[in-house]
DNA sequence: GTTTGACAAATTGTCAGACATTTAACTTGC
DNA sequence: GCAAGTTAAATGTCTGACAATTTGTCAAAC
């Protein structure tokens, strides 16, 4: 097999070198999205490489979401959409990953939660539909249960935030928040709520809600330091 | 071979399931930095499956950096100790990648941009130290020079502002950032600047200077949004 | 005309075995 | 003791085959 290859880059492999290329026609937009990729033969053919090789690259794509697989007569590897409801998981799980691997403490952890969060409160004062008030109503109803358990109280209180920053109407902002939210969620697990924690959580998330609803980004901000502080006492106790 | 996985879901591949398999032995702190897998016949072996499709198990570990592999007598499979720092451009890549992907426009990508950054500069009043006094005033220096092409001066903005970023000292919202601003790159390398539009820029950045070299946290927020506004106008026209 | 069923074709998924390449450790000769 | 060659272990790559899945085609039956 010929290696029409050889002008490449000498110390990576090969499955790394045509992943790459083939990454580079869909960031330039040679390949858009639902394009089909030419089926592996043709294209360890095209590359001068075996199909081992080909499907190699292709398992580094798929696993950065960029294609999908379908076997069968009509099938082969497709381009990916990406959309942003797509990343969230992988992104809220590389987070994650980067917080525990990196022992994050649980107060460096909040600081830049409610510092990006904080960010957010303007736009969303601004941008805010009736849907988010909503939402924010019931997830403080389901706080208010005293028999919630720490768990659960913690994934309502990332409802509720998640649907505070999708207020702001911003997807790119939903997207980065989701990550620093959600991927903090085994961090905020660890927290042991008492009642009387749990009573001022939910008396801030209803001031933010009235907040929210009257559209004052200000009064926002300034609860969310509040919020910020009423969660680090709680976590550091 | 025997099919010793026949009680695995059915309508996965091989290749994800064993890759799935190892990615929860690192969550787990099962495996932990810098271990060294099995080699890739003990795992085909282990699994009941071939060389080939641990080898495809792998590649996908390696594309989420996970994993590293080295040849030779010492070489194989090494997990990732993943730091916030390797962090960086994967993430900015995909950042990226979404924002082009779903035709994300300037108006969008800046408005998240300074909404996060804004979150952050009141911990970076807090935290600063000389040294991101030092960049910032080294970046203004350069962005004053009125040979810097488009694309230099936009670069040596995003220096600015992680610095200003760091300044937080808070490896997770450098991070985070990282990717808001380094991942809107493209959009913003897109943006022509006149003279007039870099003085009003540059005269904004050495009035951050001064606020953050005081430690004035309030004054930064201010002149977050003016900058805001400025790069929009810029942007826009 | 429509449905049904069998078959062919295309494509990915998996396997087995081989060889190439790289790297560290070991052995040997001096 | 040191240098050079040898060996062993591991990943990287190739080849050829077969299995599994999906769609399309075509003919026969109704």
């Amino acid at each position: 097999m010929s290696d029409n290859l050889s002008n490449a880059k000498k110390h990576t492999d090969l499955s790394t070198f045509i992943a790459e290329k083939i990454r580079e026609d869909i960031l330039t937009g040679t390949l858009v999205a639902d394009d089909r990729l030419p089926s592996e033969s043709e294209l360890s053919e095209a590359h001068g490489v075996s199909r081992a090789t080909v499907r190699e690259a292709l398992k580094r794509l798929a696993a950065q979401s960029l294609i999908r697989t379908k076997r069968g007569a009509t099938g082969g590897a497709f381009v990916n959409r990406l959309t942003f409801h797509d990343a969230y998981p992988q992104m809220a799980s590389t987070a994650s990953l980067l917080i525990t691997l990196n022992e994050v403490d649980i107060a460096t952890a909040c600081e830049a939660r409610f510092a990006l969060e904080r960010g957010c409160v303007r736009l969303a004062a601004q941008n805010r539909q009736d849907i988010h008030l909503d939402i924010m109503r019931r997830e403080i109803a389901r706080q208010k249960d005293p028999d919630l358990s720490d768990e659960d109280f913690c994934a309502s209180d990332v409802a509720f935030h998640r649907a505070l920053v999708d207020a702001a109407g911003n997807p790119v902002l939903s997207w980065q928040l989701a990550a620093a939210v959600e991927g903090i969620e085994p961090l905020m697990n660890m927290i042991t709520y008492r009642q009387r924690d749990r009573d001022a959580v939910v008396s801030l998330h209803e001031a933010m809600l009235e907040a929210l609803g009257s559209r004052v980004g200000s009064r926002l901000e300034t609860l969310m330091d509040y919020l910020r502080d009423q969660t680090l006492r709680t976590a550091l106790s």
